[in-house]
DNA sequence: CCGAGCTCTGTTAGCGCTAACGTCACGGGA
DNA sequence: TCCCGTGACGTTAGCGCTAACAGAGCTCGG
């Protein structure tokens, strides 16, 4: 043991010394400045890995004002759909050389969300994405720090920052269009809880087909995305069976606890009542039957929300927002059939 | 616009010039030090939120060489074994103050999760939680950065570093003993993908009981935890219908593949084939039948992860490494039958 | 043969904070 | 009265990096 007990990890002074350079030759040849000869450049390499020397980016982004950091603010990340759209994020924001710091709420209200956003500004993230499905969050970003880049995931389509989202219109149009073009008379919807544009989407779609093909409209269900609560909406509608004869569900996971109350009161599926779901989780086409869905592409979505975040972080500049909409798409499986 | 058309972002500087008081004021202001007056106090209060400021903690990090930044590395946060635990993980974390940033692997293996390690280093991380399901990435953490706290989840049990772990191996044996006691002469087990841990573990419980009980062994089939590979070995079983009365599925996903498959085979479950599944995800109580399971509980993994990496961190040491074990718990649904 | 213009490297001055220490006023015990 | 402890600040010196400039040695054209 010398004097130098205190193993603390090596800076670029370290360095430097080891290789006979200035700190900032050290500098140079981690930023890959041109203007350094190739064998102080290897000196300076062999001095680096001699020591196990690391680069602290925290001194770095305090000079540089930019971090390569992107913060993440999502609602209940265990979700299949945020759980993607996340993942899609982080991967896309990786490979263009940038960390992720998540908030994950527990509850979603503009408080809470201002507060995520008012961690990860003060953290020194160089962009937002917020992943903000709720109305009442989607507010939140009204009062986003000044100059703070940013972007919405599924979020209201009329506030200062751009958006991308996967078009929930056209993907209800496509589910009730589906059923319609099968004979059924009209189409009941279960749909997602109020207050989610997701779920208003999905509604808005479903009437403007109904209402453009003449057809009645009935009221609609509400659930809360679970199964448990398809499963409920599931029960009612096995009662009016009769009448009934198809339903869009606005997600996948209530589509299954329809399906499950429908076996249950002995209702067959697609024989007496046809069913469309929504997202087309991994587990969908191995439902009993098969489900008919929307397939939702998430992963382009999250990478669809960094391009737009990153160019606005590289311009420098408040570009002006925009409004990306990534198309959903059919699946068409063994839950649907002609009346 | 006047000579200050860079509307750069207040630093302390202006706080204190603002407040009539010196820059170490309006830190210890910040900091909760006890020695300012009140009144001093809210002057500088007053004063951070006339002009809006915000710390920059990149420069708090510096000086006192700790980011309340904590890393996590996963794998595929898409899947809802790991992206429950991560939500634990990020809970428990901002819960006791601290940011979460994330790295998720696409492909998991010793080089990735060391890459991905090095990046959290270099970013200036508190502590590393490694979510490592399989053999060779665990085996990363062996070469971890000097002194850099670290745990690992779901993950190798000899290392220098603590694990977190759901007690797998007591999980399929509570699994394979249900079906043993409901009078099955054996049980056939689909299960993991090899070199994942978790699978292993799984096999180890079930063939345990089965030895201990002196049954027969049949031979594995092998998924890789997707509802597709549980379909493809409920078509193999099918075939075999007369020997096969009762199934242990590694994951509920591919439980939902056999089940589909027998439906498809006109095999019936629980009649003719009991099934056990495996994590208890959100919709197993609604596959056709209600899907008896192990569950395990993600969050307090996530939890307990968390208050290993903080003790470690808090006390500046190297305490010794522990392994905790949570235990998973069975779930009685409609999927197993007697014989 | 000389200065303009390159290439390569070193020196200096911060980035925005906190730790450590210095200073000053006050107050109470001998 | 003096002394010293203590509360409430201010001042200074970095943390580990990069940007900006400085300077030394070279090439090359007129």
């Amino acid at each position: 043991m010398g004097p130098n007990v205190e193993r603390r990890p090596p800076v670029m002074a370290d360095v430097a010394r080891l290789a006979g350079v200035s700190h900032q030759t050290v500098s140079r040849v981690l930023n890959d400045h041109p203007n350094v000869r190739a064998e102080t450049r290897t000196r300076v390499m062999r001095a680096i890995d001699q020591l196990g020397y690391r680069r602290n980016l925290v001194a770095r982004a305090l000079v540089t004002k930019h971090s390569r950091t992107l913060g993440v603010v999502s609602f209940d990340t265990t979700l299949y759909g945020p759980a993607s759209t996340v993942y899609g994020i982080e991967q896309a924001a990786r490979d263009a050389g940038y960390f992720v710091s998540i908030v994950s709420l527990r509850t979603i209200d503009r408080a809470g969300v201002n507060d995520a956003i008012g961690y990860l500004a003060e953290q020194g993230v160089d962009g937002i994405v917020v992943v903000a499905p709720q109305r009442s969050a989607a507010r939140a970003l009204d009062d986003l720090p000044a100059g703070m880049p940013a972007v919405a995931v599924e979020g209201w389509h009329q506030g200062e920052v751009s958006v991308v989202s996967v078009d929930q219109v056209e993907g209800a149009r496509l589910a009730t269009s589906h059923l319609l073009d099968l004979g059924h008379e009209t189409v009941w919807h279960v749909s997602g809880p109020a207050d989610w544009l997701e779920a208003e989407g999905r509604i808005e779609g479903w009437r403007a087909v109904l209402t453009a093909a003449g057809r009645p409209i009935p009221g609609t269900l509400t659930g809360d995305w679970s199964p448990r609560s398809g499963y409920r909406a599931g029960k009612e509608l096995a009662a009016m069976a009769g009448d009934v004869t198809a339903v869009f569900v606005a997600n996948d996971q209530m589509a299954l606890g329809l399906l499950r109350a429908f076996t249950e009161e002995g209702v067959k599926v697609p024989e007496q009542i046809s069913i469309v779901g929504f997202d087309d989780i991994p587990e969908s086409e191995f439902f009993s039957p098969p489900l008919t869905t929307i397939r939702q592409d998430f992963g382009a979505v999250g990478r669809r929300s960094i391009d737009v975040l990153l160019r606005q972080i590289e311009s420098g500049e408040a570009l002006p927002h925009e409004r990306l909409v990534v198309p959903p798409q059919f699946v068409f499986r063994g839950s649907t059939a002609a009346r």
